[in-house]
DNA sequence: GCGGACTGCTTACCT
DNA sequence: ACAGGTAAGCAGTCCGCG
C-alpha cells in the first residue's frame, strides 16, 4: 500500500514537473531570440551601472531566483540570476535522524539535504536548534495540492516515530514563504533600492547625498535609544534614497463583440482586437487599428502627435503591440490582469503565436511580463487603504472614469453607439483617451503613483508588481518576516501564537466582533463657537511603541513581568525585551511624525524634496493606519488578539484620562472619538497644561489638530459639522454627505453648507437660519411640484455588496432593483452600483432607467429630506415641519 | 388580519 | 483579507388585540 502511494506520487510528480517545464517561460531561448530581434540584452552584464531592483521571481527553468534591475539611463531592464547557490527550504523541530525515517521525504524528487541550524524562538525567548530541510525546487516544499514536503512530515512521521507522537507536536516553519521573498530576506536584498553588478555580484550602491540625510535624521532623534536608532536609521535609508525617472507605456485595448452589452471573455478571446492605444512616457503616442469591412474613416481629429497605424491583419497588429511590451520596462494598464493583457495573450495563441513570442506570462489572477514590470492600476486603486489614506477618498468608484475624474480631472469619452457602429477615428479617439487617462494616473504629480509603489516596495521588501496588487497586511507581514530573518528569529506559525497567547478577553459592543474597541464621547448638542480639537498623533502606533506591544512581549514567560498590567485588562507586557513590532512600528511612527510630515510642509525646502517627502509620509500613513488592525485580523500571519485588544484598551484608558484631566482644568469637552477631544473655547494656558500633563503622565503627545470657528453637534455620535477659520467646512457622518443619497437632496444640503461657511459670529446665525429655511422650503416645493431636471437627480446609488442571488435573509431595496435589471438582461455582480428611485406602486423601487416621472413617490423623498436636514436643524433650534409650513395640527393629519 | 415594537441585515460612514 | 463603533433605513418577525 505504501509502495503504491509512492508510485502514485512519483508519477504525478514527474508529470507535473514536465508540465511545468513545458509551461515555464523559456527565458533563455526567448532572450536569445529577442536579443537578435530587438538588440537589447536583458541579461545583466558582468558589470552593470546603478540600477533599481524593481522585481524578483523564481525562474523554474533555471531553478534560480531572478531579479529584474531597471537601469534608468538606458531605460532598460536587466535580468540578474542568482549565482550564490541559494536554495529553498523550510524548518522543523524533528531531527535529521527522525526525518530520515520518512521515506516519502527522503525519496522526494525535490529533496536535497538537511542542516542543523540555530534559531531564536521568540515565543519562548530562548535559543533553539532546528532542522533546515533544503530542497531543489520551491514547489517541493509547498505550493502543490498534494505530496509537498511540508505536508508529508506531519502526515507520515507519527507512523515511524519511536514514541507515540501527535501531528500537532510536529512543527514545520517558514514553509509558506514565497521562494523569492525568502531569497530576498536571506540575502539582505532591498527591493526598490539601487544596485550595481560588479564582476557578476549584486552590490548595493551607496548614494552619498542620501547617506548624509540618514545621518542628519539620526541626529534629529536625540532622545532615542541605541536600539531605536538602529531601526530609525534602517528605515531612513530605505526612504531617503532617490527614485529613478520611470520609462513606461500605458496600454488599452478595444475588442469587437457581437453582443455590445457583454464584456468579452478574456480567457476565450473569441473576438478580434480592433484597436490598441499606447501612450509612452518617452512621448510615443500610437493608436493601432485593425482594418475591417464596412468601417468608415470618420471625421474625428486626434492630437497631431498621435500616430494612427492601420493593420490589415490582427496578427500583425498584435505583433506590433508585443514589440512594445518587449521593449518598455514598465507597462501600465487599468485592469490589464483580468482583461487587456490576458486577452492579448490568449488572442495571440488563438492566432498561432508560439508561447515564446508572447511577452505576457498569464497567471491565474495576474498577468506579468517576461521582460518588464506590469502595474495594473485597477488593483492598486482598488486597495482600500490606498483609496482612503493615500488619496483621502477622493475617488469613490474604482473605475477609470471616476478615478480619472477625481485625480487628474479627465474622464472617459461617453459612447452613444456600440463599438461595432463606430468609425475608425471614433474608436481611436475613445481608446486613446483610455490610454491617456491610464498614463496620466501613473504620471501625475511627478509620477506620484509610481514612486508610492516604489516606496512601498522598499518598506515591505516586495517586488513592485506584488506591492501594487496586494493589501496592506501583506506589506506589513513581509517587513516583519524580513526583520525576523535578519535577527535569526524563527517565524512562528499562527496556531502557535494563538496557543501561547490565547484569544481576546474583553466583550465587544458590536455583536460578532472579537473584542472591545474605542470610546466615543456623547456629544453636547448645539452650536458652539471657538472649538479646539486636540488629538494624539498616530495614537495606536504610539501605544504599540510606548507599551512595548507585540506577540512576543504580551503575556510573556517571565514571572517578573506579570506585574506590568495593561489598564482595564488582565494582560501583562514584557519589561525585559523589546518586541520587534513595537520597535518597527514605533520607529516608523516617529519618522513620520517628527521628520517626514513636517518636512513635507516645509516651504524652505525645494518643491521636489517636499513632494518626495509627501509621498513618503503618505506611504507611512497607509502602513501606520493598519499597523494595529492587522493584529486583530485572523488572516494576518502574526495574528495576536491580545495585542490588538491591549492596544484598544490602552487607547480607551488614555482618552478617559484626558477627559478627566480636562475636567480638572475646567475645560468643557464637547465631544471626542477614539483619539480626539473637542474643547469649547479653551484658553491657551488650558491647552498648554493639558498637553504637558499628557506628555508627562501618558508619555504621548497631544496636539491641537484644528480650531473650528464654530461646530454644530446633534445628539448623534460621529455626526457633526465644523467651520474652520478659513471658511472651509468639515462635514462628518451626516447623511447629506453620504454617497448613496439622491443628488437632488445633496444639492440642497450643499447649499446649506455654503451658507453656514460664511457665518462668523453668533449674530450672523439669525440671518443664516432664515436662508437655510428658504433652501429647505424651496427644495420641498420643487419636490411637491415634481420639478426636477432629470430622474437621475432622484436616484439612490447603493453598492451591491454581494452577488444579487446571494441575499437570502432579506431583500434590501437596491437588491430588488438589481433583480429587476437582471430580468431585463443586465449583467450584475458584487461591487456594482445600483441606481434606483422610490415609486408609489409595489415593490416601491424601480431602477432609474426604467422609471417615469409620475410614478415617483414624492412623500418618501420628502421624508428623506426631512431626516437628512434634521441632523443639523436639531442643533440650530429649527423644525422641519414648521419650515415647510405645516402647523402643529396638520402634522397629525 | 393588522399594526406597533422589536431584531437583524445592509450600507455608509468615523477614528 | 487591518480593526471596532455609530447611524439610518428597511425587511422580517413576534405579539397583542374581544
Amino acid at each position: 500500500m505504501a509502495q503504491k502511494r509512492l508510485e502514485d506520487f512519483t508519477r504525478t510528480e514527474t508529470e507535473t514537473l514536465k508540465e511545468k517545464e513545458a509551461e515555464a517561460l523559456p527565458f533563455m531561448e526567448a532572450i536569445t531570440k529577442e536579443k537578435q530581434k530587438h538588440a537589447y540584452p536583458p541579461l545583466a552584464p558582468e558589470n552593470l551601472p546603478p540600477s533599481h531592483f524593481v522585481s524578483a521571481t523564481y525562474d523554474g527553468k533555471a531553478g534560480k531566483a531572478l531579479i529584474k534591475l531597471y537601469e534608468p539611463v538606458s531605460g532598460k531592464i536587466y535580468l540578474w540570476y542568482d549565482n550564490t547557490g541559494h536554495k529553498p527550504y523550510c524548518l522543523t523541530n524533528l531531527s535529521p535522524l527522525e526525518l530520515e525515517k520518512i521515506s516519502r521525504l527522503i525519496q522526494h524528487p525535490g529533496f536535497d539535504h538537511f542542516e542543523i541550524v540555530d534559531k531564536i524562538d521568540s515565543l519562548l525567548d530562548k535559543a533553539v536548534k532546528v532542522t533546515k530541510i533544503v530542497a531543489k525546487d520551491p514547489l517541493a516544499i509547498g505550493g502543490r495540492p498534494k505530496g509537498c514536503i511540508r505536508d508529508i512530515i506531519p502526515e507520515d512521521f507519527p507512523a515511524v516515530a519511536e514514541a507515540p507522537i501527535s501531528p500537532e507536536q510536529i512543527k514545520v516553519w517558514e514553509s509558506k514563504i514565497k521562494y523569492y521573498q525568502s531569497y530576498i530576506y536571506d540575502r539582505n536584498l532591498l527591493p526598490g533600492m539601487i544596485y550595481e553588478v560588479k564582476d557578476g555580484r549584486l552590490v548595493l550602491k551607496s548614494v552619498e547625498e542620501a547617506e548624509k540625510m540618514v545621518k542628519r535624521i539620526r541626529e534629529t532623534f536625540k532622545d532615542a535609544t541605541a536600539e531605536e536608532l538602529q531601526f530609525i536609521e534602517e528605515w531612513a535609508r530605505l526612504l531617503e534614497y532617490p527614485a529613478p525617472k520611470f520609462l513606461y507605456v500605458a496600454l488599452d485595448i478595444e475588442v469587437y463583440t457581437p453582443v455590445p452589452t457583454r464584456m468579452p471573455d478574456s480567457r476565450e478571446a473569441a473576438y478580434p482586437v480592433v484597436c490598441v492605444s499606447l501612450y509612452g512616457s518617452d512621448g510615443e503616442k500610437r493608436v493601432l487599428l485593425l482594418k475591417r469591412e464596412g468601417v468608415r474613416e470618420g471625421t474625428e481629429h486626434l492630437p497631431a502627435d498621435v500616430s494612427l497605424e492601420y493593420f490589415d491583419s490582427e496578427s500583425k497588429l498584435i505583433k506590433a503591440v508585443f514589440d512594445a511590451l518587449w521593449s518598455y520596462p514598465f507597462v501600465i494598464t487599468f485592469n490589464g490582469d483580468d482583461f487587456d493583457l490576458r486577452y492579448l495573450a490568449h488572442r495571440a495563441l488563438n492566432h498561432g503565436f508560439r508561447k515564446d513570442e508572447v511577452p505576457i506570462e498569464v497567471g491565474r489572477r495576474v498577468c506579468l511580463l517576461k521582460y518588464g514590470v506590469h502595474i495594473d492600476l485597477y488593483k492598486f486603486f482598488f486597495n482600500r487603504s490606498i483609496q482612503i489614506y493615500a488619496f483621502n477618498n477622493r475617488y469613490r468608484d474604482v473605475t477609470l472614469d471616476d478615478v480619472g475624474k477625481a485625480l487628474i480631472g479627465m474622464e472617459k469619452i461617453k459612447l452613444e453607439k456600440s463599438l461595432g457602429e463606430l468609425t475608425y477615428t471614433e474608436i481611436a479617439k475613445y481608446c486613446f483617451r483610455d490610454a491617456e487617462i491610464t498614463f496620466k494616473l501613473a504620471s501625475f504629480e511627478d509620477e506620484l503613483v509610481m514612486k508610492l509603489i516604489l516606496v512601498l516596495a522598499r518598506i515591505s521588501s516586495m517586488p513592485m508588481e506584488d506591492v501594487s496588487r496586494q493589501g496592506v497586511s501583506r506589506w506589513i507581514r513581509n517587513f516583519m518576516h524580513r526583520e525576523h530573518r535578519k535577527r535569526n528569529m524563527l517565524i512562528p506559525n499562527a496556531e502557535e501564537i494563538i496557543a501561547a497567547k490565547g484569544k481576546a478577553t474583553t466583550k465587544a459592543i458590536i455583536k460578532g466582533k472579537k473584542y472591545k474597541g474605542a470610546i466615543v464621547v456623547e456629544p453636547v448638542p448645539g452650536v458652539h463657537f471657538n472649538v479646539s480639537v486636540m488629538d494624539f498623533p498616530s495614537l495606536y502606533p504610539s501605544i504599540i511603541k510606548v507599551w512595548n506591544l507585540g506577540y512576543q512581549s504580551i503575556l510573556c514567560k517571565h514571572p517578573e513581568c506579570r506585574k506590568n498590567i495593561i489598564p482595564d485588562t488582565s494582560h501583562w507586557v514584557c519589561t525585559k525585551k523589546h518586541a520587534l513590532e513595537s520597535l518597527l512600528i514605533g520607529s516608523l511612527r516617529d519618522l513620520r511624525v517628527q521628520w517626514y510630515k513636517p518636512k513635507s510642509k516645509d516651504k524652505t525646502l525645494p518643491a521636489e524634496v517636499r513632494s518626495w517627502y509627501n509621498i513618503i509620509q503618505g506611504a507611512l500613513k497607509v502602513i501606520l493606519n493598519a499597523s494595529y488592525g492587522v493584529f486583530g485580523a485572523e488572516t494576518f500571519d502574526l495574528y495576536c488578539p491580545p495585542v490588538a485588544e491591549a492596544t484598544a484598551a490602552i487607547a480607551r484608558h488614555s482618552l478617559t484620562q484626558i477627559l478627566k484631566e480636562a475636567e480638572e482644568l475646567r475645560i468643557q469637552v464637547l465631544y471626542g472619538d477614539t483619539d480626539s477631544i473637542f474643547l469649547k473655547n479653551p484658553s491657551k494656558e488650558q491647552i498648554e497644561k493639558l498637553a504637558q500633563w499628557t506628555e508627562k503622565t501618558l508619555k504621548m503627545s497631544l496636539d491641537v489638530d484644528k480650531v473650528y470657528r464654530y461646530a454644530v453637534f446633534s445628539s448623534r455620535k460621529k455626526n457633526y459639522l465644523g467651520v474652520l477659520e478659513d471658511g472651509s467646512v468639515d462635514v462628518k457622518g451626516l447623511t447629506g454627505k453620504k454617497r448613496h443619497i439622491p443628488i437632488f437632496i445633496k444639492k440642497a444640503f450643499d447649499e446649506m453648507k455654503e451658507r453656514l461657511a460664511i457665518v462668523k459670529t453668533p449674530a450672523d446665525f439669525e440671518k443664516a437660519k432664515k436662508d437655510i429655511c428658504e433652501i429647505i422650503r424651496d427644495c420641498y416645493m420643487r419636490l411637491k411640484r415634481r420639478e426636477w431636471e432629470s430622474l437621475n437627480d432622484l436616484a439612490f446609488n447603493v453598492v451591491l455588496g454581494e452577488e444579487p442571488e446571494h441575499y437570502t435573509k432579506t431583500t434590501p431595496q437596491h437588491v430588488r432593483a438589481a433583480r429587476i435589471l437582471k430580468e431585463g438582461g443586465m449583467e450584475l455582480k458584487a461591487g456594482d452600483l445600483i441606481s434606483f428611485v422610490k415609486v408609489v406602486k409595489e415593490p416601491h423601487v424601480k431602477p432609474v432607467e426604467l422609471a417615469t416621472k409620475n410614478e415617483i413617490d414624492v412623500d418618501k423623498y420628502i421624508a428623506y429630506l426631512h431626516s437628512t436636514f434634521d441632523q443639523v436643524l436639531d442643533a440650530l433650534g429649527l423644525d422641519f415641519d414648521e419650515i415647510i409650513g405645516l402647523t402643529k395640527l396638520e402634522r397629525f393629519m
